[in-house]
DNA sequence: CTTGAATAGTTCAACATTAAACTTTATATA
DNA sequence: TATATAAAGTTTAATGTTGAACTATTCAAG
């Protein structure tokens, strides 16, 4: 939207987030390789932070997306042979994603690629300024994760 | 994402922008009247709040979607008269939209909608902290606009 | 045990968005 | 004026997401 001085705060703030959401997208979106799409990176960043064995569902509710979407990544990821996926030997139903060698290999290159971008965005937005803003983002998140109903 | 205080700034930033975008939309759109879209209620809102003739790429650009999607969105709001579009008499290529007095009406059932959450959401987060954050997200907006390559 | 409800994951249709090709009209340059 | 280039809008195919239906498995209550 254009100028919108008049509307709540709220409504700007969400106004501005949509805006910001779509241009970060796209943008990282242009400079991963090899046609990678954020959802997978997202999901390949995830794998290499925290580590460890993480079920589907885990994976859809950590990135707030339905089992659907997130079953979708995952085949592709696994076609590309960027994570592994096996059966839960505990839970016939559920499955185990782990990431491989070439998916932390994959995320090394998207980092490589994304530097950049960050380390323009941080000579005009201080430090200072995120951690500003950051812990009012932390408390919508929660609220609207609350009251999803 | 679950816990990623190692992350980059920046990049926590852009994960919880990411989750709020999609949790804001999905909680707006069931609280819409009538199946309505949040792209549809975002150009009704706009025309209400701005007024006048807006073309559609000029309606395409303040919303950053491209010219197809603004179309689409388009076409839906004037099947359901909540829109007028006509041939631009100074540009032979261009039109312009302009909102119907049902259009009005809509629009002001959405709001209605709309009022509770953003009420809850008041009570949760003081006007304080929106405008703590309100200023870094334009900051990293104009920066991100500026800088679609 | 047996049975009924809940859970994990997949599949499918509907839909919004994108990128690119295309049509039509303006504009600038020669 | 003629021609080439740019711009506004539409259309199309491809894609990612959702929500609902569906299968298979687990869990809990009787």
């Amino acid at each position: 939207m254009a100028n919108a001085t008049e509307d709540p705060l709220a409504f700007r703030l969400f106004t501005e987030i949509g805006i910001i959401d779509q241009l970060s997208r796209s943008l990282l979106e242009r400079n991963l390789p090899d046609g990678l799409k954020v959802s997978q990176f997202g999901v390949l960043n995830h794998l290499v932070r925290l580590g460890g064995e993480w079920s589907p569902l885990r994976l859809a509710r950590a990135f707030q997306v339905t089992k659907g979407a997130m079953t979708n990544t995952l085949q592709r990821l696994e076609k590309r042979a960027l994570v592994n996926i096996q059966d839960d030997p505990s839970d016939g139903r559920a499955k185990l994603v782990t990431i491989t060698d070439a998916g932390r290999e994959m995320r090394m290159q998207c980092m490589h690629g994304v530097g950049p971008l960050l380390a323009g965005l941080s000579t005009e937005v201080t430090a200072k300024e995120f951690s500003a803003a950051l812990p009012v983002l932390e408390k919508i998140r929660k609220y609207l994760d609350s009251n999803r109903s």
